[in-house]
DNA sequence: TGACAACTGATACTAGGTCTCACTACACTG
DNA sequence: CAGTGTAGTGAGACCTAGTATCAGTTGTCA
């Protein structure tokens, strides 16, 4: 089964329709690099060479929003601050972004327990959610011989 | 020496400026709780009992970014997605916010080097920057009987 | 077929932040 | 002490990312 109509699958389960708008939003969110904007799926939908009606700014926000409530999506902050999207990989998991390239590694291995609970501990907090990102540079871009391969 | 003075010796010292409105914003960073938004710093600095003219919103601006290059203060990111700014403790170090209340501790034992190695190993990165957030529930906002002491 | 809810897209609006530009106020130089 | 150049200022236009509103459209089900 395609991821697209994994996706549309769990659309359907949880009572949405899968509209034409909706369906073009997907198209264009598939075919996105490691991580994008909201601005970039909707110029995306806008190609000249798609012969489809554009999809009004609003829809595209929802349906980033649905997709992000549905776990489709995750956002993931960059180094810069600005928080951008990305198709999202099962459960709980961090990025490793590269500055250079853009792109992106998910990483689930989160040994970020032990420090949480040592934390909770010296803290007295109730710890119930973090956030980690990990920036650098990949191998290819450390490379000087070759062009990076430009992700995004 | 106080806060003020330490902030200005180091204006002063990569060459800025203190300017009366400088001055202003920086009093007003300073009366802010744990995280505050520029337009929060803004309002302070208009508050009807402090007699000095106001500070246009781009000097507000302009100086928190300043503030933030001389590592004066730091960003701050909520578990909304919003990014805060806060007075910052020296060098490198995270957050562990409070939900509730919005009380922050800042903590820099930083036990995420064993991941982030393991991690530049595994994917080969050159890892030179992480990010992380903690979020949870203080002890004074865990007590049922009292009303949260609300920071922000 | 009708009715109702979900969805859409245009548009206005908000928050947070930058850019521009004419003006002001420092601080150095002679 | 005057002149001058540069840093800084504030008003306001603008930008980006996102939400709210609302009339109109579409899909689904009885």
């Amino acid at each position: 089964m395609s991821d697209i109509d994994l996706i549309i699958q769990r659309l359907e389960l949880r009572g949405h329709r899968v509209t034409q708008s909706r369906r073009r939003v997907l198209d264009a969110v598939l075919a996105q690099p490691a991580h994008f904007t909201v601005d970039d799926v909707l110029r995306a939908t806008r190609a000249p060479r798609r012969r489809q009606p554009p999809v009004g700014r609003a829809t595209a926000f929802r349906t980033i929003r649905l997709l992000l409530d549905l776990n489709v999506l995750c956002r993931i902050l960059l180094d810069d601050g600005t928080l951008h999207y990305r198709l999202s990989t099962r459960g709980h998991h961090h990025h490793l972004v590269c500055r250079d390239c853009g792109r992106v590694e998910d990483f689930t291995q989160c040994d970020v327990e032990p420090l949480v609970r040592e934390l909770a501990e010296a803290m007295e907090y109730d710890i119930d959610a973090h956030w980690l990102e990990v920036y650098g540079r990949c191998r290819a871009c450390r490379q000087p011989t070759k062009e990076p391969a430009r992700v995004r």
